[in-house]
DNA sequence: GTCTATACACAGATAGAC
DNA sequence: GTCTATCTGTGTATAGAC
């Protein structure tokens, strides 16, 4: 239960839902557990959203468009460029939406086959494709999707590790996971 | 819709809900879903399994069991081969389960949490301490805690790769992650 | 062992007062 | 904007006939 906090209903809102979604998901989570959290009714929150989706889509909305940024960006680039750039601006994205991803790798099988959702794993399945690098044998393969999927898994495990060690530790890990010399000499 | 194939009811009821679990997530699945399926009623399947959280039980057994052997098997290894057996065994145990380990991938993250699945957690627990290797830093940690989560979903999003080609597609890329020597040489 | 019918709880969402 | 009360659907589980 959190009291009032001087920023709006709205965002405090979706700031109990994200903290609720990424610990219970989607699916364990009412919106009577919401409203509580905060000291509200159900109706309360849905007078300011239509409805529990619509509530999840403009929680996961920040992160989606940072990943379409992404994409947009490292699209440009050739195909090395644009797979080192892509493992150090998904590593940058988790981290900065830790508990967002978290909702999203709550996996509930059929939310990314709603058709509100859908556009999200078309995203992801660019990243994939990024990632897996020209020869996309399966081996390249396995290894984008274990990277993709590890490293949001590894930012809703370890909260407790703070931004600028996750990060970096997120991008060696990647880069060696994909056969990809490191970025600067650790030593 | 499938029609009874000659296994008991009991075994017919665990082959859908491990589908059905495993494509739609536990909470998105229904005892009358499961019921369904298999052209039986709600009731019939309460009368094979005291209730969903003991079908859901008796569905992860066989994985737990095996997982539980593997680590079992490795704790008597000095630690660097301890590791490697790991790795291999847990991706022999993914691609064998693989229907299972989606269940427990759908994270329904109360799941772990509750304490007839608690077991379940502790044996991960293990698995990512051995995988961490000696020198338990941030790097290692990652590593492990992405190669695991990332081994199994693997399994689940290329459910269309033979085992034949994904198990040793597993363990390579996980070597590599890990910072580990390829087993053999792949040229 | 399987069924229909039902009990009971809780979910998301709406109506209408304040 | 927020509330209480309510509608409606669906979920797990049980009772009891066959």
């Amino acid at each position: 239960m959190v009291r009032h906090t001087g920023a709006d209903t709205k965002q405090e809102i979706l700031n109990a839902a994200t903290r609720l979604f990424s610990d219970f998901g989607y699916r364990g989570t009412s919106l009577a557990d919401i409203a509580h959290e905060i000291g509200y009714s159900k109706a309360s929150v849905l007078y300011h959203f239509a409805s529990k989706e619509a509530l999840l889509a403009e929680l996961i909305a920040p992160a989606a468009a940072d990943l379409q940024a992404l994409l947009a960006r490292v699209s440009t680039l050739p195909l090395a460029q644009a797979r080192r750039s892509a493992i150090e601006g998904y590593a940058d994205l988790t981290v900065t939406y830790r508990e967002a991803v978290a909702v999203l790798q709550t996996k509930e099988p059929l939310l990314l086959q709603d058709p509100h959702f859908h556009a999200i794993g078309v995203l992801y399945e660019r990243l994939v494709r990024v990632l897996q690098g020209e020869d996309p044998n399966p081996q390249a393969q396995v290894a984008a999707i274990m990277v993709i999927v590890g490293t949001a898994a590894v930012c809703t495990k370890r909260a407790d590790l703070p931004p600028e060690q996750l990060q970096p530790a997120l991008v060696a890990v990647a880069l060696r996971a994909l056969g990809l010399p490191a970025d600067s000499p650790p030593g």
